[in-house]
DNA sequence: GTTATTTTTTAGCCTAGACTAAAAAATAGT
DNA sequence: ACTATTTTTTAGTCTAGGCTAAAAAATAAC
């Protein structure tokens, strides 16, 4: 069994090797948990010790086949219960991250089994994120932009890069938010203006809108 | 914001002081938290300060409003998702208190709050224990043995006083289980035996066994 | 290839919450 | 009322996880 904190840990530098590729600085580390870097040296030396990663001094943590699992178990937490949050409890989307925060560390494997089934078994959270099977697999997904799909390509939306109440009553406007599905139907490439598909809407969307929505691909 | 540690010592005090009148010794704190006279020595003297309780040296700690307020929050928590886990994730009701016991330290009013619509505002557990309001009132319940109730009197199962397999396979034959409501229809008093309804069946039960069976009633 | 700068680690200290052993107060026995 | 016993508190230690400041290694700059 792993105390909080080394599950925040573990969690956060699973996170973090998902970006960047090779092993992660406690630097890095420190700097995404709003910690020191002493502490972060601290416990990634702990957390060598059990075998949970891999750790060289001065060039950073890796996690092991072990502490991948107990990540991809925490994630798949993370995300059953966001679900729950969402579907269930009609929390909007961007209300629930804090929360899921500390479910993610409620310890019984016979509850996620249970939450699991009770919620249908989804592949994604409601930010578009993949939910880890009970074996830690999950689908892989890589983020984009909106503007750097092609024709006949979907995504769903998991963020925005410019968020000025303008852009976002925009969104707003076309039902577009978070966890929304978006077919791309054209694209013109003279000025990279598209139609997609949100819904059942078919409509027209400038660059300037496709360069500031974050969508996420299977 | 209290941390775990406080959160428990508060909840325990409480349950303590709901059985026995007056102020609470620091030796019970520390027996029925399964720690020592010490330590509860200790956080009983920071809770005063955080008037939370009022201490006397060698008398014992009493929780203030303040306190029962903090307390009553947490066993309404509690409850909540023990109705959770047994009535929508199909939990059996004696699988759901060491989950519960982690659930009932998340922090998060809003999710109470849509936690108990999504389950119907249901005023009772699984154990039959009643599920304080957001105000922190609820109802005063009494566990008493089946036999010391009265002609069209009722009760919900809480427990049983002996447990042996011989009684526990009677209970189960007739579906009495814990949280089962049972209605006296009838009491011979030459012998305590009784005439009880259970669910849409009504049958005989000698004093033997009324005598093994705890109830709450209201 | 030295020197300067940045990154990372080490050493030492702090707080929460637990523990043990000893001291002090309360209670019981005569 | 005076011991003996039990209960409760205090004093001092320990561990987990933080922190700061200084030292050491790695990297960058000339």
């Amino acid at each position: 069994m792993y105390s909080l904190a080394e599950e925040n840990y573990i969690k956060t530098i699973f996170h973090l090797q998902q970006t960047k590729s090779g092993a992660v600085s406690t630097n890095a580390i420190a700097d995404s948990m709003d910690t020191k870097a002493s502490s972060a040296t601290d416990m990634v030396q702990k957390l060598a010790e059990k075998k949970v990663l891999s750790y060289v001094k001065y060039k950073g943590a890796q996690l092991t086949e072990k502490g991948k699992k107990i990540a991809t178990r925490i994630v798949r937490k993370h995300r059953l219960w966001e679900v729950f949050l969402v579907d269930k409890l009609g929390f909007h989307w961007d209300e629930v991250h804090e929360i899921a925060e500390q479910l993610e560390h409620i310890h019984s494997t016979e509850l996620i089994k249970r939450l699991d089934t009770f919620l249908g078994s989804p592949a994604f959270d409601p930010h578009g994120d993949p939910i880890p099977d009970e074996h830690g697999n999950f689908i892989k997904t890589e983020k984009k932009l909106l503007s750097q799909l092609n024709k006949s390509q979907s995504g769903v939306c998991v963020g925005v890069k410019e968020s000025s109440p303008e852009y976002l009553q925009y969104l707003d406007k076309k039902r577009i938010s978070i966890g929304t599905k978006i077919n791309v139907l054209g694209k013109e490439f003279f000025d990279g203006s598209m139609v997609i598909e949100v819904g059942r809407d078919q409509f027209f969307v400038s660059k300037k809108i496709a360069d500031n929505l974050y969508v996420q691909t299977t």
